[in-house]
DNA sequence: ATGCCTGCAAAAGATTTGCACGTCG
DNA sequence: CGACGTGCAAATCTTTTGCAGGCAT
């Protein structure tokens, strides 16, 4: 999905939810689109100072969270390390392979695992709403077989 | 496995690592066997502390990391939430679906999907390690479409 | 002996919250 | 206008770390 498409998108899922459409939000939003790696609330609230210095980590948090919330945003989280966003509207589902030594991340999808994904849960009567399925061992670059 | 036969898994292990052998550490490694619920480190620092007032919490920490780290319990990583373990040798491997309403979790094993991972794995010549799959969405309880 | 472990408390790090002020609708 | 959003700083919450003394080997 292009950038304007997002933006109208998004203002139409703010006014849905009676929230407002401010500066800030559209900012994240913009930023977040202009970027295809991942990012994190850090990151983001770095570029946004860049534009405007008065922003606010609590509001560049509000905004990704809003964002996700919409589906604008696909958050990869990382146990206690910071969670990665990045735009997801538009872009194929996918899931990750991470690199447990250079800590690369690699992207890749399957169709087949996420309809086996549907009928366990269908079998379990369970409403499957997402998943999040992450691979971690060695990138091709640093096979490391120790641990 | 046993909870005896863990215990002795456990000593070899630490042993092989050149690592002491501790009442405390053996306390975690025992209470970890006492339930087959998920349990967060402060739940076990709470069990832990009823049969010995002193433990601490770093102790704990530090023993779960070790436990995990031999294969003795496997992690649950909830975003920011705590953590959740769960002794797992022995255990066949399983997945989870979580209630988003509920929280309850369910386990689930599909080997189809194991195998389809390992294939992706290998064409991208990534070394799998390991791998989490969590499943999000309404039990059959709750089945709350909202959200 | 002696070096790994432990308990304690303080630190860290990511994210959230309370509040007074600003601004969208 | 009036409610909702924002910035700021302080608070939270989980997990980690530094250090002095203790205990396993």
């Amino acid at each position: 999905m292009k950038a304007e498409a997002a933006e109208r998108r998004f203002v139409r899922f703010l006014k849905s939810k009676k929230q407002r459409v401010t500066r800030q939000r559209l900012e994240v939003l913009r930023l977040s689109w202009e970027t295809h790696e991942h990012f994190t609330a850090e990151g983001m609230l770095t570029w946004a100072r860049k534009l405007d210095q008065t922003v606010s980590r609590a509001t560049v948090y509000r905004s990704l969270a809003l964002l996700v919330e919409g589906g604008f945003l696909s958050v990869l989280e990382r146990g206690k390390e910071s969670s990665l966003y990045e735009h997801s509207l538009g872009h194929a589902h996918h899931d990750h392979m991470v690199c447990l030594s250079c800590e690369t991340i690699i992207e890749f999808q399957c169709e087949a695992i996420e309809e086996l994904q549907r009928l366990e849960a269908k079998k379990r009567s369970f409403n499957l709403v997402d998943h999040s399925l992450t691979l971690e061992g060695y990138c091709s670059q640093c096979k490391n077989p120790a641990r």
